[in-house]
RNA sequence: GGUCUCGUGGCCGAGCGGCUAGGCAGUGGUCUGCAAAACCAUCUACAGCGGUUCGAAUCCGCUCGAGACCUCCA
């Protein structure tokens, strides 16, 4: 079975087709740069990281562009507030460039933490202002831009007429224009909906850049159409952000490369859905954030304790990325046990003895975990059928099912794919790594084991409840005990 | 107001015409000195009303409810 994509321009599924043999081209929006990450910003860096770990897993050479909102991204009106980095760096009293830094340190750092993969290129857009301008030209050019007081603007009108603005967002333009129309007003734009491709620099404006048509700094749509262009060329294969951002950023991405280079520019859409918080979209506008920090730290005061960055991880991966996921405490405790027991296979598997026959159809298993990425990158899915698996393999750890030990090796290779491989998630360590505190429990361990063997309960209780005052967990088996820091 | 999505068991979430996912919680059990952990078993839902069909959570219509986009947001 072969890949299928959801398509948003199409709005249905579509057999994946790369435009060259073997490789993808693969460009996603990234974040503007003033502020610390949120789990909003998660979805899309997880749901990508699948979509390109997928591609390679499958044998795909994909070069992943990403990139890094620095100027150009204006509050309120998308075309008349603040630039959202020079107005954080006022208030911070910093040179913008020292935000973009801080913020672009920390984004890293969070990436990391969710174990998301470096794409190939991370462009900034105040990094490619010549190339921003190169193509404000041609669409002026084409007659699809007109200057005004300084500024170059779109001019959707006109290229509605030729093209259609609204192919991807399904909407129809000449209805919106009569809105926009009355509230207008005395704006130098022609219309309300045409946006900003330059913008020229008021005198306080910090961040500027000269250009044909003065000092200025680029429209935000832009830069990915630049960059995108420039690294992935005039036409690429997919093209990936928030739900959000269909309208107007990438509606307007497709109709700024109509009108540069007469070819739409991407071949396949994907939108990943919102995490909703209390049934609402968490986003910065509303102020019902949680950053990924505050998760891992567990301040705030909707957390009823910290999660780690695998559970967020997995809990993003636990719906389809098409659906909307709301936050809860008791969602992410859900995801944080049934990650830890998931995981567990991984640390079975070695353990379980090998029979002569197998009772479980692993081949089958491994067909249903294809199938469900295939179909879109169904995630939930595939965790479904590890699931499934799990219960094989600790029956066959109980002695209650028989595997081979080919059967064995595959569901190891198995394992590893999915869950390191494909879905990305790894192993945290599970406290602190000191050598000291190592030698330390063992040597209790030790001294609680002679009391258990002379049945001495008080001091083998006392062990255990003392320790568990610092969330040491100390787990008995059969085979003996083991701890844990909680 | 316009465009579009969605309403699934205590919670989270797949499925999108028949074979009634999965996780968490709960309950029962195995193990254990006790406990925890672990493991096993179990709980049968698709907002409401009508229609299409041999058959609908899944298709169509209406009603109610929620959300997204239309201004920046992943």
């Amino acid at each position: 079975m072969e890949l299928q994509i959801y398509n948003t321009l199409s709005r249905k599924k579509e057999l994946f087709e790369p435009i060259s043999p073997n490789h993808v081209g693969l460009y996603v929006c990234g974040p503007t740069v003033y502020g610390d990450a949120h789990l909003g910003h998660a979805r899309p860096a997880i749901t990508f990281d699948v979509v390109y770990r997928y591609l390679e897993h499958c044998g795909y050479k994909v070069r992943y562009v990403r990139n890094i909102t620095d100027v150009g991204h204006l509050e309120n009106d998308a075309d008349e507030g603040e630039d959202k980095i020079a107005k954080k760096a006022r208030l911070e009293q910093l040179e913008p460039m020292e935000v973009v830094q801080y913020f672009s340190d920390r984004y890293h750092e969070n990436m990391d933490q969710l174990n998301v993969c470096k794409p190939s290129i991370e462009p900034r857009a105040s990094g490619h202002i010549i190339e921003q301008i190169e193509i404000i030209k041609k669409i002026l050019d084409a007659g699809y831009a007109y200057l005004s007081e300084g500024s170059v603007y779109f001019d959707v009108e006109k290229y509605n007429k030729d093209h259609r603005y609204g192919v991807l967002s399904g909407r129809n333009i000449e209805e919106v224009l009569e809105n926009t129309r009355q509230l207008a007003g005395q704006s130098e734009k022609k219309n309300g909906f045409d946006f900003a491709l330059w913008k020229k620099a008021n005198p306080e404006h910090i961040m500027r850049w000269p250009s044909p048509w003065g000092e200025g700094f680029p429209g935000w749509h832009l830069e990915c159409s630049a960059m995108g262009c420039k690294y992935l060329g005039e036409e690429f294969d997919i093209h990936g952000g928030g739900l959000d951002l269909m309208f107007p950023h990438h509606e307007s991405e497709i109709a700024q490369s109509i009108a540069a280079n007469g070819k739409s520019p991407v071949h396949y859409w994907m939108h990943n859905n919102m995490i909703t918080i209390n049934g609402q979209k968490m986003g910065k506008s509303l102020g019902n954030f949680i950053t990924l920090d505050q998760f891992f730290t567990g301040e705030h005061e909707s957390l009823q304790q910290a999660y780690s960055a695998m559970t967020i991880r997995f809990f993003i991966l636990q719906a389809h990325y098409r659906s909307t996921v709301d936050f809860s405490n008791e969602a992410l405790l859900a995801a944080e046990k049934g990650m830890k027991r998931l995981m567990s296979a991984i640390e079975t598997l070695p353990n379980v003895k090998a029979s002569d026959t197998s009772e479980f159809n692993v081949a089958e298993l491994k067909e249903k975990c294809y199938a469900a990425m295939n179909d879109d990158f169904n995630t939930p899915i595939v965790i479904a059928h590890l699931f499934d698996g799990l219960k094989a393999i600790n029956a066959a750890n109980d002695g209650k099912l028989k595997l081979t030990q080919e059967d064995l090796n595959e569901l190891v290779a198995i394992y590893n794919t999915f869950i390191f491989d494909v879905l990305g998630l790894k192993e945290e360590a599970s406290g602190e790594n000191n050598e000291l505190i190592d030698y330390l429990m063992d040597f209790i361990l030790d001294i609680r084991k002679d009391a258990r063997d002379k049945k001495d309960w008080s001091t083998s209780d006392k062990i255990r409840d003392e320790l568990a005052k610092r969330n040491i967990v100390i787990k008995d088996s059969k085979d003996g005990s083991s701890w844990s820091l909680n």
